[in-house]
DNA sequence: TGAAAGTCAATATC
DNA sequence: GATATTGACTTTCA
């Protein structure tokens, strides 16, 4: 794989970030004990031993593997254990980095990613599910902090160390504070050279991608070659473009759905909801339309984790338009169970850790969506309103063009 | 098999 | 220096 440099993430390829590693080893030393020769966290093996009523697994005694839990686990609310853990690393001056490495295997950009854009549960997979899982026990573990903050003790001493013995030697190494494997000095100028230069698109190149993803958010092949012969790039990037545009966008609408809908959100009390009831989850129909009134009916209470996601693939933007699309009952937050970590405040939505969360959602359907008026927060919102606009525009003259051929073989879809 | 999901890691920005 | 963004890639899934 091509993670193969960074050392110190441990992570994704780190066995045990994947099926075999039980949660005994979430808080933290897993993945960090690894590469960077640092001492797990806790030689607790309890990594934190769940509080008394919490309806989990106690990790630690459980043996269970993470991908069990993430099985077992109920409903969470992505949106509040997100806010949470920024609030206690924010709090405590850590950093996304060491979190990432050491609690959840992954690096800072995909922390980032993850704490900034979370998903919403029924939207997600086993496998991104995980980190979620993850953050959680992490939140309930009374030594979470006291935890990480050892070992970020520990990394600067590491650091102060070989930066001592390496200005002896006379040369530098700040790469390795990452991790050992990932001094660049280590590797061979064939390897150097083997990187690919990141491709960066201009301004104009990505207007123009994003004029073309708003008329047609999937393109043909064809279309794909024009546009890449038009902007100079290779069909790959453009491919890859539309790829990774729809699925942010989905995200992006998913927060400012959360955002939107009931004044959750940032800086709003409340937690969030997990939205439902978007996309091809389960109440899509499947036509474009959307399935007014479709009330979810999984309410899961932790249970029904199947994975239900979008049977409609060639639907997103219906999905882009009514993400989040019910109601965001806000989850229900458990604060007995010992969230109330460092920093916590149970008001705000708590995380429930590992109680359930509401399967909330009633009324669906009331989310349309696009919130047809009001004023504009920000820039930003008027964007993505202009955004959906385009996707519905684009859903509408679709759905036109489909429904004036009476051959399917040619509709567009 | 193609699209979505998930993630990395380089780079940009704060 | 930490965090955010994003092109590319791998894995998962229908």
């Amino acid at each position: 794989t091509p993670k193969t440099s960074a050392s110190c993430s441990p992570a994704p390829e780190s066995p045990l970030s994947s099926t075999e590693e039980s949660v005994n080893g979430l808080a933290g030393d897993p993945l960090a004990s690894q590469s960077s020769g640092l001492k797990p966290l806790s030689e607790d093996p309890s990594g934190g031993e769940s509080q008394p009523g919490t309806p989990l697994p106690l990790p630690g005694h459980s043996g269970l593997s993470i991908q069990e839990m993430v099985a077992m686990s109920p409903e969470l609310d992505t949106y509040a254990i997100t806010k949470k853990v920024k609030e206690v690393l924010t709090d405590n001056n850590l950093g996304q980095r060491l979190f990432g490495e050491t609690i959840l295997g992954l690096t800072q950009g995909s922390v980032s990613d993850l704490l900034a854009r979370p998903k919403p549960w029924h939207k997600l997979s086993l496998k991104g599910r995980e980190p979620f899982v993850r953050m959680q026990l992490w939140l309930q573990d009374p030594h979470s902090v006291e935890k990480l903050m050892d070992m970020k003790r520990l990394e600067k001493k590491a650091y102060m160390k070989r930066r001592l013995s390496s200005l002896s030697d006379g040369h530098s190494v700040d790469a390795g504070l990452v991790g050992p494997d990932y001094v660049q000095g280590s590797q061979s100028p064939g390897q150097q050279q083997l990187k690919k230069p990141r491709v960066v698109l201009g301004p104009e190149e990505k207007e123009a991608l994003k004029k073309a993803y708003q008329q047609k958010p999937y393109p043909s092949p064809k279309t794909i070659e024009e546009l890449a012969s038009q902007l100079n790039l290779k069909t790959s990037t453009v491919i890859n473009w539309f790829h990774n545009y729809r699925s942010r966008i989905r995200r992006e609408l998913f927060i400012e759905e959360i955002q939107a809908a009931g004044g959750v959100g940032p800086g709003s009390e409340g937690g969030s909801p997990s939205l439902r009831g978007s996309k091809s989850g389960e109440g899509d129909s499947c036509d474009g339309t959307e399935s007014e009134g479709t009330v979810e009916t999984r309410q899961g209470l932790g249970i029904g984790l199947e994975d239900h996601r979008g049977s409609c693939k060639d639907h997103d933007m219906e999905a882009e338009s009514e993400a989040g699309g019910s109601n965001n009952s806000p989850a229900q937050l458990d604060c007995t169970s010992g969230l109330a970590g460092p920093g916590s405040s149970c008001g705000q939505g708590g995380l429930g850790l590992f109680s359930l969360t509401e399967a909330s959602s009633s009324s669906s359907a009331s989310s349309t969506n696009i919130p047809a008026s009001g004023p504009a927060r920000n820039p930003r919102d008027n964007n993505l309103r202009k955004k959906k606009a385009a996707n519905l525009n684009n859903i509408i003259h679709r759905l036109e063009k489909a429904a004036s051929k009476e051959d399917p073989s040619e509709w567009e879809f």
